[in-house]
DNA sequence: GTGAGGATCGTCT
DNA sequence: GACGATCCTCACA
């Protein structure tokens, strides 16, 4: 069994997110949903830097909303994006500096029939596509930038956080970038090997 | 299976 | 007033 989880401390996500963004790989994303505890392992995700990024939402400096990726690392950076959809990023790099990871793709392991509800499609559908995209996911997890934007998510009390359930590092492969129109050929995308679950 | 187009709104110019 | 770190549906092949 794997239920030991190890919460990832905030020297982890105190880096640079081009090294945060492999060993992020294989570790589980936590959501407490009521008394439901909902897990997957995170597959695929992909790192965004400051002004020398053009794609990422801090190169044109701090502002109301992107000021969490500025701020202390481990925090969650919660957007909502084309009207309808919210994308989780987790804050890199020391107090001050901008950068995070955006995540992706996620494998489900527990309380994937509440998955189902969030994302309001029925039990049973194609699981590929339950958590295979970060507006999926985020859907998911029942991710919103009111409840979660700017939390800590080094916190094992929290109702969201990430953990370290001991399993051995993933095979990673590195591509570039997807749905973004600057900066496209930056090879900042990181994803399990063959894992089934990584977005198209 | 592949590609085009619409939905929908917060954020910044 | 334009656009975006997306997803879904519907043609068409």
């Amino acid at each position: 069994m794997s239920l030991q989880l190890q919460v990832l401390q905030r020297a982890f996500f105190n880096r640079d997110p081009r090294l945060v963004g492999p060993d992020l790989l294989g570790k589980i994303l936590v959501r407490r949903q009521r008394r439901k505890k909902l897990t997957a392992r995170i597959v695929e995700v992909e790192a965004y830097l400051g002004a020398d990024d053009p794609a990422a939402h801090a190169s044109i400096g701090k502002t109301a909303r992107n000021a969490v990726l500025f701020g202390p690392p481990g925090h969650a950076y919660v957007y909502f994006i084309y009207g309808n959809h919210y994308c989780l990023n987790v804050s890199c790099f020391p107090d001050g500096i901008p950068g995070g990871i955006l995540f992706r793709a996620l494998e489900p392991i527990n309380g994937i029939e509440e998955m189902f509800a969030l994302r309001g499609i029925p039990a049973g559908s194609d699981l590929r596509r339950l958590t295979s995209g970060p507006g999926r996911l985020a859907a998911a997890f029942g991710i919103t930038r009111e409840r979660d934007n700017a939390k800590d998510l080094t916190n094992a009390k929290s109702d969201l956080y990430i953990g370290d359930d001991g399993s051995p590092p993933p095979e990673v492969l590195i591509t570039k970038r997807i749905g973004i129109k600057k900066a496209v050929d930056m090879p900042l995308r990181y994803i399990v090997a063959g894992n089934m679950f990584v977005s198209t």
